[in-house]
DNA sequence: GTAAACCCCGGAGTCGCTACAGGGTCAAGC
DNA sequence: GCTTGACCCTGTAGCGACTCCGGGGTTTAC
């Protein structure tokens, strides 16, 4: 199986895969004999793993220790909860702060009624002292 | 006004402050003898006018317009506000995103009772198949 | 006088990709 | 056999919004 096979059986892209393999996520495949990389079916399953890992909000690394955690059979349970739970925490503070936000930009934007720039609330909002609330987060999502 | 009491004022770091500068969201400012930068009071709104918009999860490129907007006042009121409720509708995005993380997490935590590894819930759902539901997002929140 | 605290600059590193340049390989159609 | 196009290779640079570092100069406090 090529990469553009592994790509598509699993919705990465293929540089997406070759950046997994470039940072020790995913193994080395073997190469073909005109240097292409030969995937085996277990492979789908790891980027797979990787992939909705990702998909709920842990971090490259984290994904790394889980499937360290993963492949060796004598460890317990327990770790893989604690990260699981340590993440839980972080996406919950997250959401909090989020939650802050769109209340208000929603007041902010629910008191500018295409009023006259004097008295938009929007710039007024932004030009007053900042919240005793919220830290500053800057949140990305690449969504394509 | 040195930087150092800008940034304490502002609560950024002071090379976030340089980076302002840098990228010419901040004017660059005059400086003393011994090549300081030398603030006045004003500044201080302006960075705070900047850090607002981020923690209102703006792009510095957002930040950027509304600036401009908010220094030219012929303009109307209706694009700025414009620009809020398009942020209103990415952070709703955003929220319902990581909702959903939460409580598939939640449900996978809650699953795994201290119970062994072969049974471990959550290595079992990072290794089923991807989700009908929910796209990759990205969420990184630098709160120093 | 000297030590600590502050400031300067330029550049590199962070995360998780994504895109590009400049090539090689392979399968199908003519 | 030749061409076309789809696929693959490598390495590098770019994104956003910082953050940190090295190697220096300056100011302030004791």
């Amino acid at each position: 199986m090529k990469i553009g096979e592994l790509a598509a059986a699993t919705g990465c892209h293929l540089e997406t895969v070759r950046y997994y393999e470039k940072i020790g996520l995913l193994p080395k495949p073997p190469r073909t004999g005109s240097g292409y990389r030969a995937y085996r079916p277990s492979d789908v399953a790891r980027v797979r793993f990787i992939a909705r890992g990702r998909s709920l909000g842990f971090s490259l690394d984290e994904i790394r220790s889980l499937l360290r955690l993963s492949e060796s059979p004598d460890l317990a349970c327990g770790d893989v909860d604690a990260l699981a739970r340590q993440h839980l925490t972080e996406v919950r503070l997250k959401l909090t702060q989020l939650q802050r936000m769109e209340a208000e930009l929603m007041a902010t934007v629910e008191r500018c009624r295409g009023g006259q720039r004097a008295t938009c609330a929007v710039l007024q909002s932004l030009g007053e002292p900042d919240l005793p609330t919220s830290p500053a987060i800057s949140i990305h999502a690449p969504m394509g």
